[in-house]
Order: C-alpha cells, then structure tokens, then sequence
DNA sequence: CGTTTGTTTGAGGTATGTCAAACTGCGTGG
DNA sequence: CCACGCAGTTTGACATACCTCAAACAAACG
C-alpha cells in the first residue's frame, strides 16, 4: 500500500470527488489544504447501498474498512450475551461508521440502514497509509476516534442520570442541530427510526417514548404526528434538558 | 519533534524503563518488538505523583499529555450543565488516561486520583512522533482508541438495559478479572471507590448500591465488609449478568 | 475523643415498566 | 381500488424497581 489506489479513476462511476461533496466538513472536520483534500479521494474504494432493513455489517464481521455515509440513516447497536438490544448510536450522512472494529479488527456492533443508504467504502489499511503519507491525517483520525469517546461521555451522562424527559429533549434537541448542521431545517424533520429504537438509545421503553413525546406535544415544545417532529419551543426543550423544570402548568 | 528526548537520559531518576516495567502487556498490548518497546520508553516525558483526593486534570485543562498509570486508582467523571456527575470509568495501573482530550485539545472530564497514585506523563506530541517514526505504532494507539470506544457501548448496554442487580453484578466481575490480570487476587479486594461513585458509575444511588450488595451479601455470592469484598460465587454473579436470575431462595 | 465522611437499613413515594387493547398508516394482493 | 394484515403507535390501568428522606451506625481522621 505504497500508492493510493492509481487505478480506480479508470473507473469513472465509483471516482468519488471529496473535495466537490458537500458533506466534506463532515467527513474532514480537520482544516486540511485542498490538494489533501484531493488525496483523500484516493481512500475511497467504493461505495456501496444498502436497503432499509438491510445491515452495513454485523458483530463478529471482519472488519475491513470505514464508511463515511454519502446519504441515509442507520442505526449501530450491541446485543448482549442473552439477547437485549441497545443502540448505540444512529448516523447520518457524513458520519463514519465503524470505528469500533479497529480494537479487533472483528466488528463489535450491528449496524443497520434504517432508510435507503449509501456510503463510501474506505478500507482501512488506506487510513493506515494515509497517516504515513499525509501530513497530519494522523491527528485528524486520532481526533475523529477521540471525538466518538467523547460523545459517549455525554450518553453516560444521558443514561446513568437523566429523567425520561430530560433524554428525550437531549435528543430531539441533538437530532435537530444535527439536522441543520446538514442544511435541513432544524424544526421540521422525520424521526427515520421506530419508539422501539429511540428508547433503546435512551434507555427507556417505547410506551415511555410515546408517552413523553406526547406530553411535549400537549405542552407545546413540539408537535408530532407519527414519524414527523416539529420543533416549536427549542427553548423549553433546553429548559428541560438541565433539569429547570418550570412550574407544572395546571392542567386544564 | 524529529527526534525523541534524546537528553532525558540524563536525567537517571526520570527514566524509565518500559521494557522491565510488569505493566508493559497493558500498556504495549501489541506484540510490538523489544527494539521498538525500548523506544517506547523514550515517549515517557516524566512521572507524576498524585495524592488521594486530587486531580490529574480537570475538565477544561488543555490537552497536553497521555498518562499511563504505574500504579494507584482513579476515577473519570463528566459532569452536566446543571451539575450532576456521571463517573465515566475507574482506573487502574497499566490504563490509559487522557484519550478523550485529543478530540479538542481540552480535556472533557475530570479525572481524580481515588488513591495515591503515580503515572507516566506521555506528552502527546510524543505519540504523534512515534507514530509516524515506528512501524506500527500508529495502528497501536489507534487500537487502543478504538478498544475504548468498544468498552463504552458495553458500558451503554449495561445503563440502558440492565437492572441493578445485573449492574453490580457485572462491575464486580468486571474489577475482579482486572485484578486478576494484573496478578492480585480475584476473588479478594478492596473498593477503592465511595458507593455514591460506583452508583454513579452504574446509574444508581449509593443506597441501592448498598442494598444490592448486602442482598448478594446475604446470597452468599460474596462477602462485603466496607470497602473490601470477597467475591464466593462468581459463577452466581455471571448467572445474574445473563438475566439468568434463578428462583429465589426462600427467604428465612 | 469528637467530628466528619461514608455506609446501612427502613418506610414510603414515584417514575418508569408491564400488560393489554384500540388505533393508524402502509404495503400487498385479491 | 379496496380490503386485509401487519408493524408501529397511542393510551390506560396497574405493578414494581428504584429513588427519596431519614435515622442510626461505623470507620477514618485530625
């Protein structure tokens, strides 16, 4: 792995441009100078789609490479030993996928397109020549996989000490800055996973997600009919979110 | 940084030698060859004493140095806007501490010493250095990046889904088989932690911390007498970590 | 030895889970 | 195109695991 991948502009279909994909703030947070930017373009294998319903990988997969998501929703989650589920995390386009099979080089969670997905097929022993090869895209992986340790942090928090209400206006809150971060609008969005599964991720049931959703709904921060959210009191939610529960309104 | 430390040498106290150190297979768990573990020891900038009760860092510090623990125990918290803490791990010797600093270049966590303790200061430089100078170092520290990421959705599963029973259970075993690899015994020990931390810890209050393990107590999975803790039954433990909860025993 | 810090245990409350039933929207096939 | 079935959601009634508050106890610490 001296050379990056000379032959894949022969074929022009899978020739992945970074430097022209509007999710490279995603994909590259680091202030790289565009001819890096160019070589990253050489990482790029592939892409590949996968149907809703249909996993990205599986625990216990060999694990060959990272994907960054050009576009679509999936979910990542481990199983234990007797069988419960937990998401660990839901992704969207520009995230990357698959960090966790560094430790083993053997995939550690299930990872499951919850819409249609596509993403960018990067094998790792690419990232590996790029941190050799590249000024600075050591620390710029080191950063990415630090960021992940970070972000866990903040679900400990969410799990080992939140209320029901406080997790899911975290969520909805996290859900809609990720959103606008993406230029979709941050008020209005569709929930592309099940109560089943945001109560996994937090933590609770799905009668609980359903419940709380409707108590925001019957007090105005949102409004929701099924899949679709609408943000309407962002501030409440952050209200709720560090615990400053206002005085209950009277219920009528 | 071309060249590592070359005068630290000089310096006979501060040095340090990995090679000979018994923690080596905790904080080289690659089969890295002795020539290249010798220049490992050259990372190490210095050693630091830390006393019961204080910080290494703080949420906020900047982010300069991996520490590597030679010997003692700490904890890792984060804390919320509004003040709740979630301890996010325990420490001990031959662990790693600091990774979640390289994401910003700020530490995102305190980390407090639960007991005197002595670590090797690993100035991040350094690691950068070393991995663009040794062959395979980078995938080293970029496996011990990931093993942290896969730790903490373990850790996710045992918050979202577990029952406090299951928890304790689960963290006992947990500290036993760390123990145990670093030649103490597993079945004997001494928390080092307040029960209001391991609650913490698990998402519990330090009461149910209390009752669970005298409820294990009076099970005669293990003895607790205060801090330390004889662990009878294991196999019982594991047993409770599978949901395997078997028919209670009829209370005397 | 008194003070402080941590632990245990009890009594009672509450948030969330469990079980169940009705409802909704969606896709499939007649 | 309608009807059916299914997966997902909502809501209610009830159960319970864990929390809260409180008091007594134990250990550690100056």
């Amino acid at each position: 792995m001296s050379t990056l991948s000379p032959n894949l502009s022969a074929i022009p279909s899978l020739r992945v441009s970074c430097s022209h994909c509007n999710l490279r703030e995603h994909c590259v947070p680091l202030g790289l100078s565009l001819r890096d930017i160019d070589r990253l373009e050489d990482l790029i294998a592939s892409r590949k789609r996968i149907h809703r319903g249909e996993p990205l990988f599986r625990a216990g997969d060999r694990f060959e490479a990272i994907y960054a998501i050009r576009l679509g929703f999936l979910k990542s989650s481990v199983m234990s030993s007797d069988g419960r589920e937990q998401v660990t995390n839901f992704h969207m386009s520009g995230e990357l996928i698959g960090l966790d099979g560094i430790a083993n080089e053997v995939h550690s969670c299930d990872v499951i397109a919850l819409e249609d997905t596509e993403v960018c097929v990067i094998p790792y022993e690419r990232i590996l020549a790029a941190c050799s090869e590249i000024e600075d895209y050591n620390l710029h992986f080191q950063k990415i996989l630090s960021r992940e340790i970070v972000r866990q942090h903040g679900l400990m928090l969410l799990l080992g000490s939140m209320h029901a209400e406080e997790r899911l206006a975290a969520f909805l809150l996290n859900l809609s800055q990720r959103f606008e971060s993406r230029g979709y609008s941050r008020t209005e969005f569709v929930l592309r996973m099940t109560r089943a599964e945001i109560g996994s991720y937090l933590g609770l049931k799905l009668e609980t997600v359903s419940r709380v959703l409707s108590r925001f709904s019957h007090d105005r921060l949102i409004a929701v009919n099924q899949k679709h959210v609408h943000i309407i009191d962002a501030e409440g939610l952050r209200a709720i979110v560090s615990g400053q529960n206002p005085e209950e309104i009277i219920e009528e």
